[in-house]
DNA sequence: TTAATTTTGTACCAGTTCGTATAATAGTAG
DNA sequence: CTACTATTATACGAACTGGTACAAAATTAA
């Protein structure tokens, strides 16, 4: 696995030092972390952090990428029809709660607390968001597809807006995570929550 | 209305400054935007400035509190229970919207689209932001606790999370608004979403 | 007028910002 | 051993940062 290359070889893990700059742009947003933080926190000074990662802009671009794919591993196996709708979404609800809360103090969704401040003048990051937002719907209008196949969602309801407001339920805890509501709390409002975004249509 | 006081008279309406540095604010963020853009924006030289609001975090303060105003001037209203609940909801949700595409392009909510990236190290924006967490979730507790009274809501449902889930709503159209999604995309969502929110228990 | 008071305007400061030029280092290839 | 190459390390610079000291200006009070 190390294939021996010319030149000096490097010494950091690239991995590894997304996830370090991952959890301090998560912490202070973009805009207040400098290039100086951000060397400090990966261990690497500034012109190698040029050379892997590009300008600040694009470090920030590759740690919400690395986000993204955290999220994934942690929800994609959701997909799978195995799970029944409230299963799948309640699930899908703590998996996000458990990460949202990984930090002292819980820091919410790096991507949906961070980013939309940065939007207005970061063409660029405003199209990462609206990405990560397309595919946060098609994963959650999965769910409801799925279900309605299964008889366990009603057919005249619309899958992709139902999707939306399942998105919807995870922008608000992110938010509300990360201004301080409790874990519990949190955990409560889902419970209610997802029966709500299950039977709506024709059930008891 | 114009009480004469000593001194040099001052040059700045409060009110049309506030609202000036408010939609700075809410292009760029509160880390991103400099003294020089606020001056520039409002008007006015830093001494004045600082003698009028305080320091950044102070005047980013008093804008929180200024759209604060706005919002409520736009849906107060709607707690007066001569509205229904599904009514009083929808025009809430389009309320919101005019507002938060009331600029180009649109900036969503200030609040939960820039606030939540400085929480983690600046204490009184996460206690006001929480703040008007709590006050939003009263404000739809409020519409469904009222529904209830009068039969138009089912009593064996948690008014308070059904709040919450309400203000989520909020929430998720704000961040898709910033984000680029278009302002009818979010008019079918809300009226795919009011009717869930409000049927949920035991309708048809 | 003169003094007192409040706001405005200018200019500055020390510290920080992002980015890069240049040199040193640690490997491989021949 | 010598060239070559890729990474690391140092150091710098021009622009900008938030905040303030100090003087000028505009009003009221006496």
């Amino acid at each position: 696995m190390n294939e021996k290359t010319r030149g000096r070889p490097r010494q950091y893990d690239r991995e590894q030092v997304l996830t370090s700059v991952l959890s301090l742009f998560s912490e202070k947003g973009y805009s207040a972390t400098s290039l100086d933080d951000i060397s400090e926190a990966m261990n690497m000074n500034r012109p190698s952090i040029y050379n892997a990662f590009g300008d600040k802009e694009s470090i920030y671009l590759h740690a919400m990428d690395s986000f993204r794919k955290q999220m994934r591993r942690a929800v994609g196996k959701y997909l799978d029809s195995e799970y029944d709708l409230q299963t799948a979404l309640m699930n899908t609800y703590l998996s996000a709660l458990k990460i949202y809360f990984s930090s002292r103090p819980a820091q919410g969704c790096f991507i949906f607390c961070t980013a939309p401040a940065e939007v207005i003048n970061q063409p660029v990051i405003k199209e990462k968001i609206s990405d990560t937002l397309i595919e946060v719907d098609e994963f959650f209008q999965v769910l409801f597809t799925n279900a309605q196949e299964q008889g366990d969602y009603p057919k005249n309801m619309d899958a992709s807006n139902a999707g939306k407001l399942a998105q919807g339920v995870l922008h608000t805890i992110a938010i509300r995570a990360r201004a301080g509501e409790s874990q519990a709390s949190l955990k409560r409002f889902i419970e209610f929550t997802v029966p709500v975004l299950c039977k709506s249509g024709s059930n008891s």
